[in-house]
DNA sequence: ACCGCCGGGTGCC
DNA sequence: ACCGCCGGGTGCC
């Protein structure tokens, strides 16, 4: 699935690959020929209409010498063989059909000559092509220089350009292997010069053999060379590293600490040259102090960046852990100047301990751990069904217990810590002249909790350190004190909203001596406002932490790039130029960047990595055991019959060549018989929506979409949006009942306009006919069950029966019960219950701080507390913790395996200590023997060549029609 | 000379 | 710009 990264399903195919020797495939597309590599999602871009400025699709039209000219006017300079941008200048005074030439560094060079300039304005601004140039020679010319221009744009377009410049008795010089762009030509090949070569070369000429051992090397050494050293964790880092953890330490220190001249700059007669571009300038370009760690999850990511905060803490030395004797105790000496700073901190019973500590004026490192307020609104990016609730739940309460404890435990020893050894202050003093000091942490709500529960877990006790968590109303509006701050913890929607809201955003009035971004993939849409957020962040040092490096796309990659301030790749065009397209067109050079640029930049271990021949991780076995259980007659009874109707409702789709059309209906069949294995009880939405949509009010018709839309996500069938073949995100309905991304869909129809059509079944599409998911209403339906007499059911013997066992065996091990449907899991409660069972439960609906309560008593290993955790499927992201528990019990398959993996693996990682068993119950002849034969089939799928492969939509469709078939055996 | 030619002034868009 | 272009000065050999 998505987190089966490029490389191992690069690698892994072209490990078994039976690839013919040299066959000439210059009559493929790019695209067709990547296929064959199932990585063209890797290399090319989705075909969906308007997802970007289409570069990717983008042929060579021809090349065609022009002049810059008024280069006296500008101080803009190039070198030979430099790119250089062309820019419409629309406004200019003299010429609405201006075209600037920048450098690659945006500073202007010229002006295109005005008889060019028309025909290009004509071009560029109607989108026909992109130009882009290169100055061959003259680069120190006076008063005017050539620039070769390559047009690139889509086939369709391309005699609409060559009439153009025609017109203004232009003619472009055809794509031929070495006139284009002057290449090959004797002023290039004269000096060592750039690395680019002849685009348009690479797919044609390029063997299969070549472009394999492209690849293998494009990702080989990826682990080797200088991040195997290996270095401590400061004495301040209370938790002692493993070696893959060091490993990463070491190399995030060195990063940081880096003298060296950035990747794909070299030093030349006292200038810098950019190689790619060949951009030279006499300032030295800054290194990026910082890069990916993209380690899988589980490998210690927040541990490892706590260790680099505490070891890398100033000037290259670690933050010093202070000896302080208990007696010198001077309350005074910290608690002075204090005022109210306006903003509440540690608000509320436990850690009400003088709020206004914050702004003391502190003297030394020394300082206790502060909260912000904390109000629980949810994750509304992530969970778009729910509304933010408006209550005012007291916030301090979502603090985990042990944060309070510790505030409340800390406060007073604090105060006696407050004088200092020199060692401390000195470094105290360095601070306040030498700029930033504090590191920005930004974040997934709903990881949030994890990093202040790490920070707890993994400082050493007698180190303070300020924490400040940007969040909620109250937070903090004062720089100077966010600036005091060693960590300040946000979100990305923090991030973003206060960027969007108002000009003068806090975190973007800060220098940070740190930024970085957790679940750093979160900004691979260079669109959305939190990615713009984040590339605007001023920080001396940049981290990204992912578990999902590149995740299909170089253009995912681009907006990482340009986070770290690798130049020349903040700009889009020059990351286009030198290794997108490149990359794409099959060029060598290409993939030689890309390579050496990623393995600069970024240090991944997969779960599976070794150190010196031993595994990264030794995590307990897992095991996974099927239960089979076998309904009674009367259970059986029902799902014959409701299987039946079903089956022959959907053999209907099937005739009528309509299955899509009833793609909702179809789920909804499939869920009942899902949940009649489960409990009858379950099943209680017979409401078959399959009446006509034509004869329908608008209000009846889209109260039917809306169930329609809340069926189709509570399926659990993990539904992805066609369009953009991610989870869906704000979903919404069309009149023709298919549910999109509401962002994805608009686009569509913006760009198809004014006649959109559906890209599922091609209906007609209107803005106006979307139908929004509405917020959920409240769990009354599910108190409403509870009314009903209790019965069990066979699967929930099955249950019983094991939990009852297991507690004789060894009544303190924990288990996971889980389930997709929460229903199920609610009448569950009641024989735990009759049991005497202690248990706790955890929805992904429930708000913020009965979660962390849940999570925190279930970890608890004491006795009484909850052996149980009822567990939805999908509740908490990656980063939910659960490794008190060593059995899991699967009540219903899911859809996609690689759901189920992931809540194993809450309890599969690191920190569990024992083997963890897993129990999946599925009832024999049914839809979930079926579902197991799915899962079979994607596991395989992700585990082959094509692990990484978009379906195309049609290949969706085929996909769902077979799925269906296998589900209800037709 | 309603031309050619000369040489100075001048110069992006 | 060691160009082109402009427009004023000039005008047989």
């Amino acid at each position: 699935m998505a987190w089966m990264c490029m490389r191992d399903s690069a690698w892994k195919y072209l490990q078994s690959a039976h690839l013919g020797g040299d066959r000439n495939y210059s009559h493929y597309t790019s695209r067709d020929f990547y296929s064959q590599f199932g990585l063209e999602d890797f290399l090319c871009t989705d075909d969906i209409p308007g997802t970007d400025e289409d570069t990717d699709s983008a042929v060579l039209f021809g090349t065609l010498r022009g002049n810059v000219v008024g280069l006296r006017y500008y101080t803009g300079v190039v070198n030979n063989n430099e790119m250089v941008s062309l820019q419409r200048e629309p406004n200019n005074l003299y010429d609405k059909n201006a075209v600037k030439v920048n450098n690659v560094n945006g500073n202007q060079v010229g002006h295109i000559k005005k008889e060019l300039a028309a025909p290009l304005a004509y071009i560029m601004d109607n989108k026909l092509a992109i130009v882009e140039g290169i100055v061959p020679y003259g680069a120190k010319n006076a008063f005017t220089m050539p620039v070769q221009m390559s047009f690139w744009g889509k086939e369709e377009n391309k005699q609409a350009v060559l009439d153009e410049l025609k017109m203004h008795g232009f003619k472009l010089a055809p794509p031929s292997k070495s006139s284009e762009f002057g290449f090959g030509s004797s002023w290039v090949s004269g000096r060592a010069g750039p690395s680019y070569s002849a685009p348009g070369h690479g797919a044609v000429q390029m063997t299969t053999e070549q472009l394999k051992s492209e690849f293998d090397r494009l990702f080989e050494d990826l682990k080797e060379d200088d991040k195997t050293h290996e270095m401590e964790g400061a004495e301040a880092v209370g938790t002692p590293l493993l070696p893959h953890q060091k490993q990463a330490l070491a190399w995030m220190v060195s990063r940081e600490n880096s003298k060296e001249l950035p990747l794909f700059w070299e030093e030349k007669n006292n200038f810098y040259c950019n190689t790619l571009t060949n951009f030279a300038e006499k300032e030295r370009p800054e290194n990026v102090l910082g890069g990916i760690l993209a380690d899988d999850m589980g490998l210690g990511k927040t541990l490892v960046t706590i260790a680099l905060i505490l070891t890398n803490f100033h000037d290259g030395k670690p933050l010093p852990v202070e000896k302080v004797k208990s007696d010198q105790l001077h309350k005074e000496s910290v608690v002075t100047g204090v005022k109210n700073e306006g903003h509440e901190l540690l608000k509320g019973t436990s850690c009400n301990v003088e709020p206004n500590i914050s702004s003391v004026k502190k003297k030394s490192e020394t300082v206790q751990s502060q909260y912000s307020s904390f109000r629980p609104k949810r994750a509304k990016a992530e969970k778009p069904k729910y509304t933010v609730s408006s209550d005012s739940e007291e916030s301090e309460e979502w603090l985990p217990q042990q944060t309070r404890t510790k505030c409340e435990k800390d406060l007073p020893a604090t105060r006696k810590r407050s004088k200092n050894t020199a060692s401390v202050q000195s470094v105290k003093k360095n601070d306040s002249e030498e700029g930033p000091r504090t590191t920005l942490i930004i974040c997934p709500l709903s990881v949030l909790s994890n990093w202040i529960d790490q920070f707890e877990q993994h400082i050493r006790p007698d180190v303070h350190l300020n924490i400040y968590v940007y969040y909620g109303p109250d937070r903090s509006k004062d720089p100077s004190f966010l600036s005091k701050q060693d960590i300040v913890l946000t979100t990305y929607n923090i991030l973003a909203s206060d960027y969007g809201s108002r000009g003068d955003s806090l975190l973007h009035r800060l220098k940070w001596l740190r930024v970085v971004l957790d679940e750093g993939h979160t900004i691979r849409n260079p669109n959305a406002q939190q990615t713009k957020a984040a590339l605007n962040l001023e920080a001396q040092r940049r981290w990204i932490l992912t578990g999902t490096p590149i995740q299909n796309s170089l253009k995912d990659l681009w907006s990482l790039l340009s986070f770290l301030k690798l130049k020349p790749f903040t700009d889009r065009e020059w990351w286009r130029r030198t290794i997108q397209r490149p990359v794409m067109l099959g060029e060598q050079g290409g993939l030689r960047r890309l390579q050496s640029l990623i393995k600069n930049i970024t240090l991944r271990r997969t779960k599976t990595s070794k150190i010196k021949g031993k595994p990264v991780l030794e995590l307990p076995e897992r095991k996974v055991f099927i239960q089979h259980v076998t309904l009674t007659e009367e259970e059986r009874k029902i799902y014959q019959s409701v299987k039946n109707e079903g089956k022959a409702a959907i053999s209907r789709y099937f005739n009528e060549g309509t299955v899509l059309a009833h793609y909702a209906d179809v789920l909804g069949v499939l869920l009942r018989l899902r949940q009649l294995c489960c409990h009858p009880h379950l099943c209680t939405n017979t409401s078959s929506s399959s009446c006509q949509i034509g004869d329908s009010t608008p209000e009846e018709l889209r109260e039917k979409l809306v169930n329609k839309m809340k069926l189709v996500l509570s399926s659990g069938s993990d539904e992805e949006c066609a369009i953009c073949l991610d989870s869906l995100n704000l979903p919404v309905i069309t009149h023709c009942a298919h549910v999109f991304c509401k962002p994805c869909i608009c686009e569509v129809i913006q760009s198809e306009q004014p006649n959109a059509k559906c890209p599922l079944c091609r209906n007609e599409l209107r803005v106006e006919h979307l139908v929004e998911c509405p917020p959920e209403e409240s769990d009354s339906s599910i108190e409403k069950k509870g009314d009903r007499e209790w019965i069990s059911s066979s699967k929930i013997n099955a249950l019983m029966h094991a939990l009852i066992d297991l507690r004789k065996q060894n009544p303190a091990v924990k288990c996971l019960i889980v389930s997709q449907f929460t229903t199920f899991l609610s009448l569950i409660e009641i024989p735990l219950k009759e049991s005497g069972f202690v248990f706790t439960r955890l929805n992904g609906s429930m708000a913020q701080k009965k979660r962390v309560q849940a999570i925190q008593s279930f970890q608890d290993r004491q006795t009484g507390s909850p052996t149980i955790m009822l567990l939805s499927l999908k509740a908490g992201g990656v980063g939910l913790n659960l490794t008190a528990a060593s059995r899991v019990f699967l009540m219903d398959p899911a859809w996609n395996p690689a759901a189920e993996d992931q809540c194993f693996d809450r309890c599969h990682r690191l920190g569990q200590k024992q083997d963890v068993i897993i129990t999946k119950f599925i009832v024999k002849d049914s839809v979930e023997e079926n579902m197991l034969k799915i899962q079979k089939k994607k596991r395989e799928l992700a585990a082959g060549a094509f692990a990484a492969k978009k379906l195309t939509v049609s290949e969706v469709k085929q996909t769902k029609i077979n799925e269906i078939k296998t589900l209800i055996d037709l």
